[in-house]
DNA sequence: GGCTGTTACGCTTCGCGTAATCATG
DNA sequence: CATGATTACGCGAAGCGTAACAGCC
């Protein structure tokens, strides 16, 4: 058995069963990769793909099975080639982050000066997305760790998350705004104007106009703080942001209201696929974003299962 | 990166960092090992093992993280292995099982008869040994699960136990013996006589004697019930043991009473290790063992792991 | 010298690519 | 006939064992 079959079979599996896909994104030969997988099935003694003629077109049970062991292994391996490269880069890793807009410009973009500061070497590469492309990015393994939004969504169980920020929000619009002195910013207050909302944001404050029941303008959304100010300044309508997102002495075109008093903060969260090796350098970076992202408590984060110790009810004797 | 360079640099850590004999252990020469383990390292780019001249001492800090994964590896590789042999040997497959004297003697064997006559073909390998050998093999992953009471200490991360049988106690002496006659059976009863105690249930009977301040005078103590009760009934003492190993027909030279009102019964659990593979056969004849364990509960107890997603204490943006 | 681990060398097998072949719509 | 999997074959690398070599009680 060998680790090349392995990936071979994922990868088939992975390009949709299209073998020569499969070959080409592990730079190689369709027979190359034909060969590894007959001699995957002969050594196994049976059949790991479903066959249409000649074609693959799903798994077999035993393929399911085979093929979760051996993510499990080329994990494990593409793991220990983080740790080779962790220990031969000290301290001047890349460091892989999936995230979204106002994570990178907002929330990391201090952190990351701050650890240049600390190791000038220090390289980073920022996977933006979704809060949802984070997800995948995170799963693939695509990214050492996600910064994102905490989503409603239940988490996958090969995923852990740990919020670890609020950010409260604000209104934002041009100086002059009927918003911007009104007595109280109320729901209904905000109602009365087209609404500038994030995407990821605005699941909740949608849920709180529609219970009150106000029907709202929603003139743009946008994944893009600064987008939204943007749209905000040129008179579009108010923009819903996290405040810090805005700041008084820069946005010169803009004058901001909290909102906490009307909407729950956002929570900002650190994503962590489990089985996966963090690098030295990710582990300090994490430290500077919180204090509470020491070595130990990601630790614990990655192993943390339930004891399942607990008796229930014996059926005596 | 190979999964033979990861199995050779495992097994010559188990073997104490000794190549020959990790040679000897994978059928192999020592040449071919220490080639393995020498291009192990030159692709990971740093030492593996700390040297004392020629001879390996011990693990780097890499060295030992690339441990942890390359387990993970080969234990994927492992598991696919039983995978194949499962499909191929539909029911037939032999089933491995840790256990201690009293299960097998006591517990198992109706199992593994009736289990027989659905399956012909089926196959058992019973390890027998102490508590925690049963625990080292199932950890070692030598057999498929483990059968074994309850331990008190604290079970390791990579073992789920779960308890699914409760053995209540019986104390058995020759017919004649006082301790037959007697009103009462009370601590300072039994007290009055020799002990004849099993290893691993001693510890509760001990210390419930110590509790009440009694002195006992153990004359022995045995793995094994059918020892016990042949030193019972050839008049050397009193024997505690569990309840299921004392038969009134076959036992014709003891008696036995009652001990449920004295000491707490004796916990059997199921103990399985996680990141292991289940063969058919053996998830089969867990649920014949309890309808408990069938196989979405096993699923879930190998899948167990707290939810991290409580929000704890925040601290605000 | 007996215990280690390592190099040298020849043999076999493995894994790949190129090119030709086979199946299917 | 176009697409996609497979077989045929030859080359280079990998993995192994035997034998010889080198450090350390």
């Amino acid at each position: 058995m060998k680790l090349r079959q392995m990936q071979c079979f994922i990868t088939t599996v992975d390009c949709d069963f299209n073998v020569a896909r499969a070959a080409a994104t592990l730079h190689a030969t369709p027979p190359a990769i034909s060969k590894q997988l007959r001699l995957f099935e002969a050594e196994l003694g049976f059949a790991l793909f479903l066959r249409a003629g000649a074609k693959f077109v799903g798994l077999t049970r035993s393929g399911e099975k085979v093929l979760r062991w051996s993510r499990t292994a080329l994990n494990a391996a593409k793991n220990i080639r983080k740790i080779s490269e962790d220990a031969r880069t000290e301290g001047r890793g890349k460091v892989v982050i999936a995230t979204t807009y106002t994570h990178a410009r907002y929330v990391l973009l201090e952190a990351i000066a701050e650890f240049r500061k600390r190791f000038p070497l220090a390289q980073f590469n920022l996977l933006q997305g979704t809060v949802s492309s984070v997800r995948k990015s995170v799963l693939a393994g695509k990214a050492d760790f996600g910064i994102s939004l905490e989503s409603s969504v239940p988490c996958d169980v090969d995923i852990v998350s740990q919020p670890f920020l609020e950010l409260s929000q604000v209104v934002v619009a041009k100086p002059g705004h009927a918003i911007l002195t009104a007595d109280c910013v109320t729901l209904e207050e905000l109602a009365k104007y087209p609404i500038i909302a994030n995407a990821a944001s605005m699941e909740e404050v949608d849920r709180k106009f529609r219970d009150a029941g106000l029907s709202v303008d929603y003139v743009l959304e946008a994944r893009d703080a600064e987008v939204m100010k943007s749209y905000a300044s040129a008179g579009l309508g108010v923009a819903i942001i996290p405040a810090i997102a805005y700041s008084e002495t820069t946005d010169t075109l803009l004058r901001a209201r909290d909102l906490r008093q009307l909407f729950s903060p956002l929570v900002s969260s650190l994503l962590l696929r489990r089985e996966s090796y963090l690098t030295r350098s990710a582990l300090d970076f994490l430290e500077l974003i919180s204090p509470r992202f020491n070595y130990d408590t990601i630790r614990s984060l990655l192993d943390e299962r339930s004891s399942a110790n607990d008796c229930h009810s014996l059926q005596s004797a």
